[in-house]
DNA sequence: CTGTAGACTTCAGTCGACT
DNA sequence: TAGTCGACTGAAGTCTACA
């Protein structure tokens, strides 16, 4: 069961961007509440950025879903 | 309820640890089977370096446990 | 509201060697 | 077996600005 992350970043942004879009926040609103950098963002829901587990933890706090859940989100769409 | 992440990455390298140990493999085996750095891995470890995501997800797979449960267990102990 | 671009600083992650 | 050190490269994350 070979897994290559071969995708990885985009998938994440994906699932980052649906948890955004989910709670009804811009972009703006979740760079502001985070204290992450908007255009970082926009960068990583667009899957040109491998976040590190601190702006997980972090993004996941203002978009109030637990960190384990968007994980699992992410680990079910590999 | 304010978190703070004071202490993130002392938690997240204890809970690297503990998955090792469960598994009973040596820093060695998992750097050689992850593809990562065995000093690197002693210093996420001690809580000295914050690991991307893709770094989490290539050692829960050599840890044989799933992403989702480390991240809750980092979650339960912040 | 979002994407992108460039220039920038800091840190993630590698490598070899030694304790 | 694990910690650490120094030097290194590339990438994380910031900031300003404009379409």
């Amino acid at each position: 069961m070979e897994k290559d992350y071969k995708d990885f970043e985009i998938i994440v942004g994906n699932k980052l961007k649906e948890a955004r879009i989910e709670k009804g926040i811009s972009q703006e609103d979740l760079s502001i509440n985070s204290g992450l950098d908007r255009s970082y963002i926009s960068m990583l829901e667009r899957g040109k950025r491998n976040p590190t587990l601190l702006v997980i933890f972090k993004l996941c706090q203002t978009l109030d879903i637990s960190p384990n859940l968007l994980i699992k989100n992410i680990e079910d769409a590999l």
